[in-house]
DNA sequence: GATGAATGAGGCTTCATTCAT
DNA sequence: GATGAATGAAGCCTCATTCAT
């Protein structure tokens, strides 16, 4: 009898081999055969286990998006013990290792150009999104004035995607302690600033472990 | 008697109808027959007037890049009387109606992602990415300390980027409206944080008619 | 300026490069490669002109078709003088020697079984189907009993298209001679035997001239 | 142990397979992935019982012929009591529920054309039409003159022929009653017909035990 | 005996570029 | 200057066959 079971072996192969040819090409120049090359295999098995180039791509995209998410539960788990930590544990998994390899933010960005003109793909970048701010507004609620959280939620996205993409540009891979950094700053100034401005609105101190 | 001078007026026709191109059927999908139909001519007469599909991309890209700093030139004539009323025409033309329009969007990214794997396109974009900064830098270093200015104008600048990568994706287009507040507000409060928190080494009150 | 008008040249060449590729590969083995090559033209032009290799089977199919209709057309104007005469001249337009070509056998059984599974060429072959019947029933019904125009219509018909189907099988091209002897003289005897067997109910002899 | 005898049994499964196939989906659309799925087996099983698809299709043609000679066999002993009958009896047969089943047209017509263009599917074909005409002017030269035997053999043949071929096309099988009258009809017609034209070179009656 | 994963040639189609007019 | 017909390389996908298990 055959090898049995290689349908996640394959599919895991397949999906790593198109993020190294997005790195290493562009999506534009990534082929059926550049993939299908790269994990050295023939061409049509992409067809095979995929039933054709479109599925693979939304499967790599799902499994970045996936991939993110994991990390997130993650650190939330190891280090979301007050609001802050949890904001903090939020820019350190959009800015650690594997999220920001020079492979992961060149093929995040291409398939976030694609997403405009292409529905599936924007639907899943449109859940991920929601998430960051869901986990985002979760923290802050907590730790400034409630109607700044909407406001302030959408200015740390913007950053961690603006550095993102700034990172994909200039540098082989973003400059994390740097990228990391001036989201903490902004996270920790307006917390301070509110604090400052509006002591008597001011949050209950959270309790913070640092 | 050959028509002389035509080539400028079917140079920015061709452009026109590539920005047009993108927009409507995203870069993937823009061919230099979706180009040539929405201008009007025959195929040729890409490769006539600039070589090449390729050729006629850059000059897309440099049109785009040309028009926002002409504009940001025009505002800061007008309005830059003051280091904060400086910072606020950038972040005015960053968001303008041109620059955030669908076709301006859409167009923007598509060719930011496609420069993480072209050279030339790259080039331009970082010569852009570099003029942003140091007009930023310009204007902050009389309002906020001076060894916050980097940090602060990396922050500013990846969050106009974070803005319209975000507006490009969720909506028709930016919402220009809050996207400009949040970074405003950004400014205004790091410059507002700067001197609560350091009253004395504040910079000299600059000038600001407003 | 290029040629212009090329349009019904080259898609009448490529639908007699059509039919010459099934006559000599059959249709199975008739490709879009077989066709230009025949056709002296590239594989590209196929799309170019047909949209598509299945567009181009179907116009070659209404081709051969409307070629067999005309020729009837031309037939029937000729020696459409009595019933009788109208009867042969169907009989000879179907067995005229572009219709029992090689080329036009092969390429009219090919098809003929391909409609089984391919509704657009169905409907195409159901039509002249029709068209065969009605002309046989509109001579026959004034040379035999009412009641039996239907039934030996459909005889006819099917003598028609099973010598077809055995001269495309058995030789080079129909044996015109003997096919188109075995339609008339069925067609004969038919009328002569509802005369001797029901003289009573004769049809008022036609005008027939010979 | 090794199961024995596999072969047979493997070889009729795959041949039913073939014909089911080849009625779903047509024979351009049956492939070995078609065919095995239907079986219930693997792909490689074709490979290994019949060498190639090819084989496997021609196994096919085989079948459906030989099952056509077993079908008129057992009709002529059963009703070959006088030349009409075993007449009527051939054509029973061509028009028996096996053979006028969808499947059985369909594939019949499928293979036919096919045999335009291979020689080994061709010689099946023509070994089977010289034995149907045989068969015909075996009886035909007892009930009508000599030298119009195999006239009339080839009419027979082509009515037959014909019939399945419109069959084929209009309906989702041969409407059996009728196309099997039209043939009965012709060859009873023809018999009197030489009776009432040529009475004294009429044969001597045959028994007709009807 | 049987499986089905894998291969890779070949099919159809798209599209940037060329060139005769 | 301008056209658009034509090219043909290259993309994606299908499928008969092979072979390790």
């Amino acid at each position: 009898m055959p090898k049995v079971g290689m349908k996640p072996v394959r599919r895991a192969q397949l999906i790593e081999a198109t993020l190294e040819s997005v790195d290493q090409f562009g999506l534009q120049a990534t082929t059926v055969s550049t993939i299908s090359k790269i994990a050295g295999v023939s061409t049509g098995i992409i067809s095979h286990y995929f039933g054709g180039k479109q599925e693979l791509m939304e499967a790599t995209v799902r499994f970045l998006l996936q991939s993110l998410n994991d990390e997130l539960m993650i650190q939330l788990k190891i280090h979301g013990t007050s609001p802050v930590n949890r904001l903090e544990a939020i820019i350190d998994t959009n800015f650690s290792p594997f999220q920001t390899s020079e492979k992961g933010t060149k093929t995040w960005l291409a398939f976030w150009a694609q997403s405009m003109h292409d529905e599936s793909l924007a639907r899943l970048q449109r859940v991920n999104e929601h998430r960051l701010l869901s986990n985002l507004k979760y923290s802050l609620k907590e730790v400034i004035p409630k109607d700044k959280v909407e406001h302030t939620a959408q200015a740390i996205a913007a950053l961690i995607d603006g550095l993102w993409l700034r990172g994909a540009l200039n540098e082989k891979s973003i400059n994390v302690e740097k990228a990391s950094k001036i989201c903490k700053d902004f996270i920790h100034k307006s917390i301070e600033y509110y604090q400052l401005k509006e002591p008597n609105n001011a949050q209950p101190p959270a309790t913070q472990d640092r």
